[in-house]
DNA sequence: TTGTATGCGTTATCAT
DNA sequence: ATGATAACGCATACAA
């Protein structure tokens, strides 16, 4: 097929991307002069500057990615880990994020955890492997092992959807039993006394944790034995909600309130005390957690907590890349949530 | 502060993260046998394998991603863009197809375009930039000049959310044009004449722009003019469903049906009818499309198009690791939709 | 301001 | 099966 004569075009030959040092060439400069252009603008001459910036643009030229973390020891690249992207408010805080860290050049790589800290340290150490120049992860709760290591490694990493003054770790997030407890407080101030809780498991998780306790505070601030709280713990998901609904419901007596650890959690519920003829609040209450889109399109509409999900992702990513580009150690920043009030609480039955 | 008489512990000062050098010393071979245990263990003996793998897990080494990406000239990191993560059918698509990247070792990289095509391309070159081995895209509307760059660049990607077994691209998808079509033969087939369509901006949009013509077609077929079609154009959002729903029932006649490009638009427009005081759907049906959760909770329940998200993106990732480690090239996949009939679609009015 | 030279940690080719 | 060694392409300390 090939024939053994024929010389080919080197203009064309040419098949891998072009280097520094094509683009030096062709510019008359040397390749640091090239990567200084690139890197550190201000540091070259304006007529170098432009001449070498054409030439980069001509051949189409891109640094290559390797090697410039090689040299650079470092990716311009951000992971972040989440439970999963199906839930709503992950996907717009990573949303946000994102869009945070793209306006300043740097790219997300996102990686799922679906609640297990085990495949969540597992992540983590892939993303570093992977070249993530710090990290976004949900809670504080995870092995201490994984904690170290980040620390060993000096991993910048944030904690978001959580807030812990205290913690040596910088966190941006809302104080998840305070921010529960004022809602739980409504509940309870329209005199309901059978109360049920509807949570993820809390086992590994501590915004679960903390919200049940938030209840549990209000609870007893409602002069009620918070042990009379009735707890179900379900994994996160609409299905999970009305299956565990349809059984609270069967209760004797029934709860009049059911407090939910999520709208969607809260949206299964409703869903299944319709179904079961019940009327919402007139036969039960229900209250929700994160105040998504969901909690506005619910009949009657839900009663939850709204959360600041993408200032978090926004104030997240700053956060990161100020470590990063300014080696500074910024405060955790704690965000304000806020009691939506709406038709799905109302007082109790009887 | 610091003591000049003080000499570090050498075990101690060993700041940074141990390399193959360190690894092949340690375990009394090359480095060229360290590497060969880490990626074609097949190649080495069993005893020195688990020697050198043993020596790996003690000193906790794992490969620097720079030099491993200059030297092997891949990442092992995939991108995908997407118009935004917020849209739940995209955040679930991507979780599904993470979840497969993750199970063959890879690892992804996102970016999200806003629905612009410019931002699209500057996306496209960033991720490749970023030393993404292939891409994931939504749809095939997009300018030739990043299409050949692609091509020319050699770089494998697959066009998610729409199908077309003539187009040069891998897809991944389904017929937009016929998935709607479909639907909007039953809401014909119920005798509504005056039918109103709430898309987003079809601009630069195939889905939208086939799922429209797909509206037209059932039009046609019902022996009505597609012309006399009310057609909205409107950014995807609850609010934006719900304030152009708000106009259109302003309209006289009434528009007797509300067909919406999907889900999140029709959960407005259901929202907004209801805040106008009419019934859905005795005085007018809406219908979406996608049937994420949302479909399942709005009262009435919504009509839609069920799409496989999850099995979309889990094929993605599948096609996409195929042509990585096989060079294949594998053919589009047409995946089926199916028409979910609910509550919000009834008769007409009058 | 610009150029020179070296190191970065792997992978892969070619011997052995 | 294993070892020696040459790329890989860039950033940067140091020189000029």
């Amino acid at each position: 097929m090939a024939d053994p004569e024929f010389q080919p075009d080197p203009a064309v030959v040419k098949r891998s991307a072009p280097t520094v040092e094509d683009v030096a060439r062709a510019a008359g400069v040397s390749t640091a002069t090239v990567s200084r252009c690139l890197n550190m603008p201000a540091k070259v001459g304006e007529a170098t500057r432009t001449r070498v910036l054409k030439v980069v643009a001509e051949l189409g030229y891109s640094p290559n990615f390797g090697a410039r973390a090689l040299a650079a020891k470092r990716t311009r690249t951000i992971g972040a880990i989440v439970p999963t992207m199906e839930n709503a408010i992950f996907a717009r805080g990573l949303q946000a994020f994102q869009e945070e860290l793209g306006l300043h050049g740097y790219t997300l790589l996102v990686a799922s955890s679906s609640y297990s800290p085990e495949r969540e340290a597992d992540q983590i150490r892939t993303l570093v492997a992977r070249g993530a120049d710090a990290l976004l992860l949900i809670g504080f709760d995870r092995a201490p092992a994984i904690t170290e290591w980040l620390e060993a490694r000096a991993v910048p990493h944030v904690i978001a959807w959580a807030y812990d003054a205290d913690a040596k770790a910088l966190s941006v997030g809302f104080d998840n039993r305070e921010a529960m407890r004022a809602l739980a407080s409504e509940v309870f101030a329209r005199g309901h006394r059978r109360v049920a809780v509807l949570t993820a498991p809390i086992a590994q998780n501590d915004r679960a944790r903390e919200r049940l306790a938030g209840v549990r505070a209000a609870a007893a601030e409602a002069g009620l034995d918070p042990d009379t709280l009735r707890v179900v713990e379900t994994p996160y998901s609409f299905d999970n909600g009305a299956a565990q609904m349809d059984l609270l419901m069967g209760d004797t007596p029934r709860p009049t309130a059911v407090i939910c650890g999520n709208d969607i959690l809260a949206a299964g519920a409703i869903a299944a005390a319709r179904a079961k003829g019940l009327r919402v609040p007139g036969d039960v209450s229900v209250t929700g957690f994160d105040d998504i889109e969901i909690a506005r399109v619910l009949d009657p509409l839900l009663t939850t907590v709204h959360v600041p999900h993408r200032d978090m992702g926004r104030a997240c990513a700053r956060d990161l890349i100020d470590i990063l580009e300014n080696g500074t150690h910024p405060a955790s920043t704690e965000l304000r949530t806020e009691v939506m009030l709406r038709g799905s609480l109302g007082p109790p039955a009887d």
